[in-house]
This record gives structure tokens, sequence and C-alpha cells, in this order.
DNA sequence: ATAAGTGCAAAACATTTGCAATATA
DNA sequence: TATATTGCAAATGTTTTGCACTTAT
């Protein structure tokens, strides 16, 4: 698939979406979808920002961190696990796992012997020296679906 | 065990390691210790630094700071996965795992159907809105290990 | 036309660094 | 006493916010 193909295709997928939510598709969003999927190493807003400013130094920072945060919420992308945030310390060093509340990032720690367990695949033993892993559950907390109904 | 007990028992734990490490024991280090034994939220570096500030007015957010990664460095603590880098994004909605570089946080995807199939324990699907999950496995990727074996 | 989106500049935070003063062992 | 640690202040980097201007529909 060439550029033009992929600038085409990109489009048509974006403006089937922000078309269900009454978004406008532009020039800028289009470009930042583009580079998103074209890198595969999970981007920040600043590298994305970074490598579209050659092509169109015009765009801005905001824009571009703007334009990620309105994909995430329509779920066209996702924010990696944990980033973002201020950095937060666990003092439990033993194996557990942890329920992410995507709303107010609570975490809570949750103890299960079969997760414990998992066999790495070799995909990934044979390629890195693994030190540990661990289970991550996301959802939405006790204390924000309490939170959402009130606000109805 | 009540505040005396506590402070006694977190004394001697961190002074066994910190001998090990040459390094000293102080009331700071003490202190931030048990705070974040006592708080189960993860906390950030911020929130325990405003917790203990009150008991402790002269006391520093650096020290604070630099004591959490002191300990996290020592293996005392562990940092939460992903937390303290920007926000990074992620095309892939999919279900799908990540394999993270604790040295230079590189994520790279991979695929695992048992990984896919995992049973949620009870505990946490009774209690929260459940959206999804994935695996973190944490090591030291290809590129990290050749350069540490090159510095020696 | 009009509502949504963009770019800019400033503000708000978080994090890091260098250094002089202090406390631990 | 010697060395590690602390507190401070400044620098850096990230994210957010308000607003006037521009653009997609």
């Amino acid at each position: 698939m060439n550029e033009e193909d992929l600038l085409v295709t990109t489009g048509e997928k974006l403006r089937k979406i922000f078309k269900k939510h009454n978004l406008k598709v532009t020039p800028q969003r289009v470009v930042i979808y583009k580079e998103l999927i074209r890198s595969k190493e999970h981007p920040s807003a600043t590298v994305i920002f970074d490598r579209i400013k050659r092509a169109f130094p015009n765009i801005s920072f905001d824009t571009v961190n703007r334009t990620l945060l309105t994909f995430a919420e329509l779920g066209l992308i996702k924010a990696v696990e944990g980033s973002g945030e201020p950095k937060r310390f666990d003092p439990n060093t033993a194996i557990h796992h942890h329920f992410i509340c995507v709303r107010c990032g609570k975490i809570v720690d949750f103890k299960c012997d079969e997760f414990d367990k998992l066999q790495i695949p070799n995909e990934i033993k044979d390629r890195f020296n693994v030190l540990g892993h661990k289970v991550i559950v996301e959802g939405i907390c006790d204390e924000c679906s309490k939170n959402i109904k009130n606000k109805k």
C-alpha cells in the first residue's frame, strides 16, 4: 500500500468514526493518526509532534496532544497503562496483580495463584531477559460507578 | 502493633538492607518508608510528602522524591508500571500484551491466546466493572543487555 | 453560517540538578 | 572526622487552560 492509499484509507476510517460523534475530520487529525499507526513503539505526544512537524511545520504541540486525547476518549486508540501520571510507588515487591480504575486511577492489589504461574511465550522469553510479570485488570471502580449513576 | 513498635520494626528492616549497601538510616527515610507501607493506594511522592509534612514540617519534597527512587533502586519498593513517564499511545485496541524494558522503557506488543482467555478472580469481578485485562512482562530488552555488557 | 478545531502564550505541575549546610556512622 | 544525605533554589520538561482566529460541514 503506497502513501496515497494509506492517507485515503486512514481518512475514510476516521471519517466514519468521527461522523458518529459529530466531530470534524481535519488534516491534522489524519496526519496524527497516520503517524501513530506507522510508529510501532507506542510514542508520546512529543514524539509524534517531532515527527510530523517536519512535513507540517505549522502544527502545534497542543493540537497533537489534544487530538491524541480525543482519539483515546473515542476508543480509537489507548493510553499505555499507567503512563501520564506522576510516578507511584508500591511497597509490595512480592508477585501480585493490579486492578486499575480507568476513571480515577485507583489501584487495588490482588493475589491469584493462576496468574502467578503464567508461562511467558518463547517469542518473548528467548529474546529478552525476563524479570517478572503481572496481570493488569482495567475497569471502573465501585466509587466511580456510584458517581456516574448519581450524576444522571 | 502500636506506632512505636512499627517505627522500631521499620527501622530494623531498613537498617539491615541499608547496611548491605553502605547507606545511612536517617529519620526521613524511616518516616517515608513507614508512610508508604501504611498507605494502601500506591501513592506518589507528592502524596507521601503532603502526609508526612504535618508531622515533619522541615522535610523537603526532594528528600521524599529521592528517597523513594533510592528505595526503588534497592528493590525495597517498586514503581507502578508505566507511571512517571509521559503519556504514551497505542493504536492497537485489540487485546494484546506488553513486554516492557525496565531500563529504556521500550514496549513490545505480543499476542498470546492463553493470556487472552484468563479468568478474572471473583474477588475483582464481583466488586468492579471489569472492562479488560492484559499481561505486563517486565525485563531487560536485547539492546539494553548489549549496552550493559559493553560497558564492562 | 456556525459550531468545532487550531495555534499561541501563559500557568500549573512534576521532576531533576548543583551546591552549601548538616547529620550519620 | 569523613562521607552520605538533606534542603533549597533554579532549571527542565510535561500538561493544561483561556482565548482569538480559522476551518469543516
